[in-house]
DNA sequence: CATAAAACCGATCGTCAATCGGTTTTAATT
DNA sequence: AATTAAAACCGATTGACGATCGGTTTTATG
């Protein structure tokens, strides 16, 4: 039903995910001794959600004698920014930005004013960049 | 296994929803009209989106006479808000501004100067306006 | 009261993440 | 080379959940 090129990362996928990005590249055992304590979870469970992140392209793996290494292929920041822009491509086509604009005002509800000028400071950044590259 | 809070729309759910934002309230024969032409759907399965919608409280109903007439509690941009919240909270708990400029990054790919500066605009004055408030 | 419209109920299907048992492969070690 | 332990691999199951629609009941209206 969703569009094939939907990402739908579970819970233990994710945490996967965190652990690699935490602690650099590593095999099943690494990541489950990582993550079960805080969830009880075989190791073929974790192997499991490894395979899928790999047919996902989320992870690539090369062998290391026994065991393959994993490692992502995508920056904490960048799946990020792909699961926020599949879920506005999920809305209507319209202009993002204004949608984005409502997710800042809720953002305000917890954050505090300094949090608010870095990200005013980010965009001006990006936007001097942008009128660079088009000089 | 996904919190309790947490929203899934499906595809249907989400046309409903854009449905009833465009054309303001209405029944299941309202929007089931307005629906089939872009998608071959009974008019029990808008229903059975509706009534979800429902469970999950972003539509209220009220009794017209025969049909339940339903509209949505939150706004398009409220709702945008509350996804991206939501994609980012599965993330681990950390800064979202970060992760909020990657997106930003990824947009200018897309879009113009103009939009980016229409972003600034937005964000700047959301900033004053807590400024302000602080006072 | 008859009737048509709508709600309601319930069953099925498909997808997908999570889970784990059992088997096979593989690589180190004796 | 044979043993053995670890890891991959396979396959089956479970649980959610959205989508779908047929059939029954409710309800308002003429």
């Amino acid at each position: 039903m969703r569009p094939a090129h939907s990402l739908n990362l579970g819970d233990l996928e994710m945490q996967v995910l965190e652990q690699l990005w935490a602690l650099g590249p590593g095999d099943v055992r690494a990541v489950h001794q990582a993550i079960e304590s805080s969830r009880d979870v075989h190791s073929n469970t974790v192997q499991s959600a490894m395979e899928r992140l790999f047919r996902k392209g989320l992870l690539t793996r090369e062998k290391e004698s026994h065991a393959y290494v994993y490692e992502p292929q995508i920056s904490r920041q960048d799946l990020a920014a792909r699961l926020i822009e599949e879920t506005l491509g999920r809305m209507n086509p319209a202009e993002p930005l204004p949608l984005l604009a409502a997710f800042v005002d809720l953002s305000l509800q917890r954050h505090d004013l300094g949090t608010l000028e870095e990200l005013e400071r980010l965009v001006a950044e990006r936007r001097a960049n942008l009128r660079k590259a088009l000089k």
